[in-house]
DNA sequence: ATATGAGTGTGACGATTCGTCAGATTCTCA
DNA sequence: TGAGAATCTGACGAATCGTCACACTCATAT
């Protein structure tokens, strides 16, 4: 009790004057050393498994903290708030889509076409799976406005959507698709319909629709749509 | 200062022993009273404002308190959490779209089976806008498995999933959809597009595709898909 | 009137989390 | 080995959470 009188003296003491620039120790803008770039990266994984595991509301960096065996602190020196780190798992993640769009962007012509549509839907799946904590953050964030989020979504997204876009263009001009469609709605469409059944796939197996199943008529779905082909 | 060591001792004295059962006077199971009710949906009218207003992290309860000229301590007199408001929330929204099953469940034939799809999918846009918030978070902890949420979304949107199912099972039978489509992964395909395209829909304004043109476009696909005609 | 009690609202509290420092600790290398 | 850079954290004030005992309001019976 009586040390708080010393206390609120303290800040203004003669010894604290002498150092006219404390120095601001914590990191600036110099780049992270070994040993700091393994704690950062602890970090974002321990966010990330800490999503899989809570509900978003339950969050805390405290958890994070603790699972990495580092205090709160720590966590605030690598990351202006909870938001970044996850928006930087976000950014991440993303990179991993770039095999799937080289696939993408191949014709889907003759008999094989189906064969595409799957392997794509498939594929896509699987990266949904694999991050399914992190992703369905990213899109209430970028629901809610956050343009930060809403560029690392477009940014995953939209080459899928316009790779799926041109090839309606190319069912349009010749005639097998109705010219009515605006081609980048329609991708948008199936890219937004592919992305909320990988959310939702327990909900349907729940329902007796197994994986196979929900692959093999989303792919139909899509190539119905983009090649305009049964 | 000095008042703390009475504060020490107070909850210890023998004036508290006096009543062994202090009786809980908050709310037991007893149906409310007018008064109460009013404060309560205003409680709940201000929760989804909130929700509209900042993300679902920044939410507060004392913000909501405060908006109603209340204190925090009535909000949890009425909710056991933030999440339990937000569920009721969710709850009251599913009655909206009633008269939209009605109209679902309306044969699609004839030439004005577009017509239908395309009021299907415009009212269900409407819907959308008008609870955007709270269906989000609604999706949010339903993705993240929390079960009541998932029940409250499964009765809002089964009823769709199934009547798309039963006219897509109809075009099967009429040999116009392919036989390897699951009826219900596809009614849930579409209706996953609908929703998404719902949240997203001004991200494609952004790049220039109008809502008309959303409906639109959206309508054909689930026209298509259901009725396996252009 | 006013006393009674059910119905309704809240101040105040302990507990927890947040985000921020200043400074302690650990590492590097001259 | 020791000086300084890099890394980490204890400790703190502020804010929020969720709870409880109590204060207030109001209709009704006496």
């Amino acid at each position: 009790m009586s040390g708080q009188v010393v206390k609120n003296f303290l800040p203004y003491s003669c010894a604290s004057m002498k150092r006219a620039k404390p120095v601001p120790l914590s990191v600036g803008k110099r780049p992270l050393g070994p040993r700091a770039v393994i704690t950062r990266d602890k970090l974002l994984e321990a966010t990330a498994a800490m999503l899989e595991t809570g509900g978003l509301l339950d969050f805390k960096v405290v958890d994070v903290a603790r699972a990495v065996g580092t205090s709160p602190a720590t966590f605030y020196q690598y990351f202006a708030s909870v938001e970044d780190a996850i928006l930087e798992l976000s950014a991440k993640i993303a990179d991993g889509l770039a095999s799937l769009l080289e696939t993408m962007n191949k014709p889907w012509k003759g008999p094989k076409s189906l064969d595409h549509a799957r392997q794509f839907v498939d594929e896509y799946f699987l990266h949904y799976d694999a991050h399914r904590a992190v992703l369905r953050v990213r899109n209430l964030s970028a629901q809610e406005g956050d343009v930060r989020f809403r560029r690392v979504r477009n940014d995953a997204m939209l080459p899928f959507t316009k790779a799926l876009a041109a090839k309606i263009e190319e069912a349009q001009a010749a005639g097998r698709v109705a010219s009515e469609i605006s081609s980048f709605a329609a991708g948008g469409g199936l890219m937004a319909m592919m992305e909320r059944l990988a959310a939702f796939r327990y909900e349907f197996e729940a329902r007796g629709v197994d994986r196979a199943a929900l692959v093999e008529t989303t792919a139909r779905m899509v190539h119905q749509t983009v090649t305009g082909r049964r």
